[in-house]
DNA sequence: GATATTATATGAATCGATTCACCGTGTCAA
DNA sequence: TTGACACGGTGAATCGATTCATATAATATC
């Protein structure tokens, strides 16, 4: 590998002319840019990025920690993070912390070490406070929280609506006859999973219709936990009209347990699905979903991240952007009850 | 951030012995050690990587290079190349292709300059000799390839037998009682799908039925051209009593397709597909399918580069990991014909 | 007691870029 | 003619670690 100053020898010229013609920051004239140019190309330079780092202060390096890319979620997300970084010269390095708080801070001190540019964090539920990342945004560098915000950290933040995904998934329930709608919940830790459930009573309000905690289970967003909730909810008597899992994955898991119980969807039970689900339009039952935008979710957060870093955002406030859901509706939903179908208490 | 000269100031000793500590290269009395380790304690020191990098010449950072991160198949093998990676503590940076060449060979450029350590890179379709990939090998820097390996190219790789994958579905498929077996394939410079079309060949043989061209059509791997390719095999005359797909998002088009037909899979038509499908055991048709070690193709390819790496490979020949496909029956393929439900000529 | 050996510790050189104080030359106005 | 100024160009200092030749002290050997 050639260095600079090889090819300063090469071009006869200092090293600094070299360097000045490479970065374009100061004045070269004709000739001399003429034969540096011509040393580099029979040289076959490039530039050393880390050398380059170590003065500059900056690596041009991104990282996005999330808990696991294999849920289906998160492909779009980093996906979208990886567009905006490599369109800025950026590198996306990834992270899986599998929920974990004391992974997800010893990445966290990996960054630091690393001199990472700036950071993308699906923080932990357990994440309590959130000091790591405060002390990430103190330490110079910035965070942008994607998805769920700890709980009164001050930093930027991409999140989707989910109060109102929530909200309109159950209002459509509502409008095809549905008055008892079970929900498959997430952590209570989770704001996520709080917000979609917020949703929920909210549109109960809204239609008149009484919220009963009963109807409310708590899983761990994983299959596992969608399945067993659904289940038991599906042999409760009288058993609910709809169901309305809070991710992607509990989705699945009340999808199974609906066939294992050899109900048919819609005609015994409906299902709603907060998140995409893949393959929801292609395979039965297809399910309806509350969309969530997950490429634009990574790709306004990478963008938002690198325009703090690049300075163009003068106010030091935390910038907090809501994206909105969207509500698919399939055939999973698309059963009309009629008002007397509805089970009696 | 503390440096190791404010370090060795604070502890009273050279910035030499401050790195002795730290590394453990070399011994260190008692009395020094500690005051040290207080020392480093005390003002939070955490050596930056960047500066390290530069004398040391490794940067503990591996990238993968892949076409999406968004194709089902992928996530799984990112995770596994991660968790390879952050178990002997390096980094895994992320580049998605699209498959297009230029794009591949600008990133290994960018590579180049960064002074990753090793590189693991799904090639893709048109690459070709992988001029690119030989000459980061011949710049000292060391490549796994995944999945696909460039035509005539010396390099490490952790491939699926796809030969072999292909030829257990066709025989099950031939078990079931079928003869007109149709391939839905993907782009024939791809070595992944003449491999999978060969397996397809040897099971027809091995059961003495006739190969026919006109039931093997070319799509792109992509959602559309499945889609379109099933929907026309489904309209032939005569309809083909199974439809192959050679990986997993031109299944689901396929899968569309069936329905749209309104035929149903699989009384009209048995549908078989390479690579895992998510949901495939959850949604109906519940897709009979090949199933690929994702998981172990990444864990096993950057395992495979960090031996590499740390020299604990002997042998300057490129090893080659061949892992076994697994095939999973499902609803989609075990409706048995009987013989006279065969349809001749 | 002199010398060889071992164990520690030091600090300057190095990695390959960027940056900046400084210098020479030419142009222009006074 | 001279001083001011712009323009090009130079090369040493710098970033923060590692490494190695060298120095010193302590111990072992004869």
């Amino acid at each position: 590998m050639p260095t600079i100053k090889e090819v300063a020898r090469k071009a006869r010229v200092s090293v600094g002319t070299v360097s000045n013609v490479i970065s374009g920051t100061a004045a070269v004239g004709a000739e001399l840019r003429e034969r540096v140019e011509r040393a580099i190309r029979e040289l076959n330079y490039h530039p050393d990025h880390i050398a380059r780092s170590l003065k500059s202060r900056h690596t041009n390096t991104l990282a996005i920690v999330i808990s696991d890319i294999t849920n289906p979620f998160f492909p779009l997300v980093v996906r979208g993070a990886e567009d905006a970084a490599s369109k800025n010269g950026y590198l996306l390095t990834i992270f899986n912390t599998d929920d974990r708080l004391e992974r997800e801070s010893q990445i966290f001190s990996v960054l630091r070490m690393r001199r990472v540019d700036g950071v993308l964090v699906v923080v932990s539920p357990n994440s309590a406070d959130g000091t790591h990342v405060q002390d990430m945004i103190a330490s110079g560098t910035p965070v942008v929280c994607l998805d769920r915000v700890p709980l009164g950290a001050e930093v930027d933040s991409v999140l989707v609506d989910n109060v109102k995904g929530a909200r309109i998934c159950v209002r459509h329930l509502i409008t095809m006859g549905h008055r008892r709608i079970a929900v498959i919940s997430g952590p209570r830790q989770l704001q996520t999973a709080r917000n979609r459930v917020e949703g929920y009573r909210l549109a109960l309000r809204e239609a008149g219709i009484p919220y009963s905690a009963a109807l409310v289970r708590e899983g761990d967003f994983r299959f596992e936990s969608g399945y067993r909730l659904a289940k038991d909810l599906c042999l409760d008597h009288p058993r609910p009209t709809a169901l309305f899992a809070l991710n992607c994955t509990m989705g699945m898991g009340a999808c199974k347990a609906i066939q294992e119980l050899a109900l048919s969807c819609p005609e015994d039970i409906a299902l709603a699905v907060f998140d995409d689900v893949p393959g929801a339009d292609v395979f039965r039952p297809k399910l309806t979903v509350v969309s969530q935008p997950a490429y634009e979710v990574g790709y306004r957060a990478a963008d938002l991240l690198i325009q703090r870093l690049t300075n163009q955002i003068a106010s030091a406030k935390p910038v907090s952007i809501v994206l909105e859901p969207e509500l698919i509706i399939r055939e999973s939903t698309t059963l009309r009850l009629s008002v007397d179908a509805i089970p009696r208490g």
